[in-house]
RNA sequence: GGGCGCGUAGCUCAAAUGGAUAGAGCACCGGAUUUCUAAUCCGGUGGUUGCAGGUUCGAUUCCUGCCGCGCCUACCA
């Protein structure tokens, strides 16, 4: 409602200036919120139009003003210096709709999107870290959903990597079990726990004899032939530990829709179509000298192709096909699995702005994948994935895994118009190459529609490491934050988090209402923890480092979930002591409220404090817009704060069931079932619900 | 060395494409309820926005340089 007013008075602004300036050319209107209420609803800035019009600020402001004529939903506007044009919403008509929920159309883009989010390495448990990427990249899907799109989650499971191979070595070199003995392990309830030591120690395994290194190296090929019983003990292992993770993100009412896998890309020979069309474009080109020599490399993404012109070393090079071949490069292409009449050229890129794709010996890298992975998303590959169902959540929604054979009927995944990426921004580099090569191979529009929904990382502070029992050396102990490491086995585990937020809420609970069963108990508990857990992981915005402390994540005052969940609880209460369904009343019955009651009661300045509750709830769908357009969930969790706010300060000052004028009762009522609906809506988006009482 | 990002109150963070008096939470101090339960509310203390220039009617925001910090920069993923 209130985006939908916004645009139609900046529409009707500049069709007044233009109507009356037929002869400049004028900038955007930019619409702005004056910082009191008092002040009006919309503030504009004249400035940008003083000198394109030859006019002072204040003129133009007060021209408009007074000759632009009614506007639906404008009650008046008012010029400030030293330029604004304070605008003043008709506060009846805004309430009105509001209180009816007209939610005026949209323009819904069409095409689905697809937002892959969590991908965690399977090997070991989640730790807070993976809970960021998967809360925000959850989030972004209800943002996106809220705004009417189509969207596909999908969690990239990468079971063919080191880091799997890595467990597997723990448990084949180290621990020496046996194939049914890793299967008995992965059947117990937190396999992932064990894996988290084991993986830990597989690292320290490595650092003790630099030998031991070849084990991995043995492991990690075996893994990539299916048949191998490595490759079975690895996708036992992977299996075991990505149902956990689906377990543990189920814990946080976080689904996936499918699962494509790192060994189907393999197997299904995905990187064979990508690589002939990326040699074909020049896209990928290879090297023959230097360090990189006898790699298939790319451009690094951000390099300056005019700085290869100050390398005459490379300049002959990169003539363009294989016509100028040099004499060795016949023995190269053996160990490379070139398909004969493969048109390619030779790099010709500086060293350092050489990304390796495909290693000298014929294997490629994980950008690689990534690339034919991307040209898959968007429908560019000309293969696909089979598909089998993997997972049921109690929902009975489906989620769906990558296989090499699957089954006949399954939904129609990737091929889509738009992707986000939550990826930490450790990878931007990683993701800014796949992009260029996206470009490189002429999808120029295809890559615009390409998002690396990029956030930082979560650390620990050094007081929460030492709180966990890390030594930590002198320089350390002086850094703001230290970053968690699942090879170190540092770290703070998801499921272990949220068990002691349970707790610690359970506790709260307890003896607020001895009168609920333990059940019931359990219940409010658990929604409160998880409220809390989402509500800090998307309050930081993503640029921030989170320097993780128990205190303030275990925090259920000021700033956080429960206290949002509260405010809903307190409004619920409200109409359950007046023995009324809130949700009922809100559908039916605020919508009853006449326009002279509404204009009544907020009018004049000390109505402004209600108005601002009004305000703000018609704010949902507006920051919704504002979250997805800046890929910004912080906004969302700012504004429910400041709904929950402001209706905590309306709830203390203005007592609604002793009201005595019963006009004036049924639209505080509607007031707070209003407020309600918005905060539960906002609070949804965020994957937060409130509990019946707390 | 190069690339990206950050530096705001004691602490943790905000501040939409540059806008009106830089805001919250925590902590600290002082208050509020026999009411729709206080996981709440009200008030107070707390700032040379790292430093120096520049652009602009206007800069926490944009540009340049410097200082400090983090991440990336592997034939790892």
């Amino acid at each position: 409602m209130y985006r939908h007013l916004e645009h139609r008075l900046a529409r009707h602004v500049l069709e007044f200036l233009r109507r009356r300036y037929p002869a400049a050319t004028l900038p955007n209107v930019v619409m702005e919120q004056p910082p009191r209420v008092e002040l009006g609803d919309f503030a504009i800035p004249i400035f940008p139009f003083a000198k394109p019009l030859r006019t002072a600020p204040l003129k133009i402001a007060e021209a408009i003003r007074a000759d632009i004529g009614p506007i639906e939903g404008i009650a008046e506007m008012q010029v400030a210096p030293p330029g604004y044009l304070n605008v003043k919403i008709d506060r009846a008509w805004m309430a009105a709709a509001l209180a009816a929920d007209q939610r005026p159309p949209a323009d819904i883009p069409a095409g689905k999107i697809l937002v892959e989010h969590t991908s965690i390495n399977p090997n070991k448990a989640a730790h807070i870290g993976h809970l960021r990427n998967a809360i925000l990249g959850d989030t972004f899907v209800r943002l996106l959903r809220y705004a009417g799109r189509e969207v596909d989650i999908q969690n990239y499971i990468d079971n063919t990597g080191v880091q799997v191979a890595d467990v597997v070595v723990g448990f084949t070199h180290i621990e020496k079990k046996s194939r049914a003995e890793i299967e008995a392990l992965a059947g117990q309830p937190r396999f992932d726990y064990y894996c988290w030591d084991l993986y830990a120690r597989v690292s320290q395994w490595y650092a003790q004899d630099k030998q031991n290194l070849q084990v991995r190296a043995q492991t990690l090929h075996g893994i990539e032939d299916a048949a191998s019983e490595t490759a079975v003990i690895a996708e036992l292992i992977s299996t075991a530990v990505l149902r956990r993770h689906l377990e543990t993100m189920g814990r946080l009412d976080i689904e996936y829709d499918f699962l494509p896998r790192e060994s189907e890309i393999l197997h299904l020979h995905f990187w064979d179509a990508a690589f002939t069309k990326l040699t074909d474009s020049g896209v990928l080109t290879f090297e023959n000298e230097g360090k990189n020599k006898g790699c298939w490399v790319m451009r690094r993404a951000g390099t300056d192709r005019v700085a290869r012109a100050l390398l005459p070393a490379t300049a002959d090079a990169n003539k363009t096909n294989g016509s100028d071949t040099p004499d060795d490069l016949d023995d190269l292409l053996i160990a490379i699995p070139l398909k004969p009449g493969v048109d390619f050229r030779l790099s010709g890129i500086s060293e350092e702005d050489q990304k390796v794709i495909v290693r000298s010996n014929g294997t490629v890298g994980y950008v690689g994948k990534d690339i034919a992975y991307h040209m898959w998303k968007f429908g560019l590959l000309g293969r696909d994935f089979a598909y089998r169902k993997f997972y049921r959540y109690p929902n009975l929604h489906d989620c769906w895994i990558s296989a090499t054979e699957g089954e006949k009927d399954h939904p129609h995944f990737g091929d889509v118009a738009e992707i986000y990426n939550v990826i930490d921004a450790r990878q931007s580099e990683a993701q800014n190459t796949v992009v260029e090569a996206l470009r490189g191979l002429g999808h120029n529009e295809t890559a615009d529609h390409y998002t690396h929904f990029s956030y930082e990382m979560v650390a620990l502070t050094p007081r929460c490491a030492a709180e966990l029992g890390y030594t930590l050396s002198e320089e350390d102990k002086a850094r703001s934050y230290i970053e968690v490491s699942g090879r170190k086995g540092f770290g703070v585990k998801a499921d272990d988090l949220l068990d002691q937020l349970i707790v610690s809420a359970k506790s709260e609970v307890d003896s607020r209402h001895p009168q609920l069963t333990d059940a019931e108990r359990l219940s409010i508990a658990t929604q409160i923890a998880i409220g809390a857990l989402r509500y800090f992981m998307l309050k930081f915005t993503k640029q921030s480092v989170i320097a993780f402390d128990f205190k303030e994540a275990l925090s259920f005052e000021g700033e956080t979930g429960p206290y949002a969940q509260y405010a809903v609880v307190r409004a619920t209460s409200i109409f359950k002591k007046a023995a009324m369904d809130p949700d009922i009343f809100c559908r039916e019955v605020a919508g009853d409220v006449s326009a002279g009651d509404f204009a009544r009661y907020l009018a004049g300045d000390n109505a402004d404090e209600i108005w601002e509750l009004w305000l703000a709830s018609a704010k949902t769908s507006y920051i919704v817009s504002q979250c997805i357009a800046t890929t910004e969930p912080a906004y969302l969790a700012r504004h429910a704060f400041q709904l929950a706010q402001l209706f905590n300060t309306f709830y203390h000052r203005h007592p609604i069931l002793s009201e005595p004028d019963e006009k004036r009762k049924q639209f505080l009522l509607a007031t707070v079932a209003v407020v309600r609906r918005e905060l539960i809506r906002a609070l949804a988006v965020m994957g937060i619900t409130a509990p019946p009482v707390m």
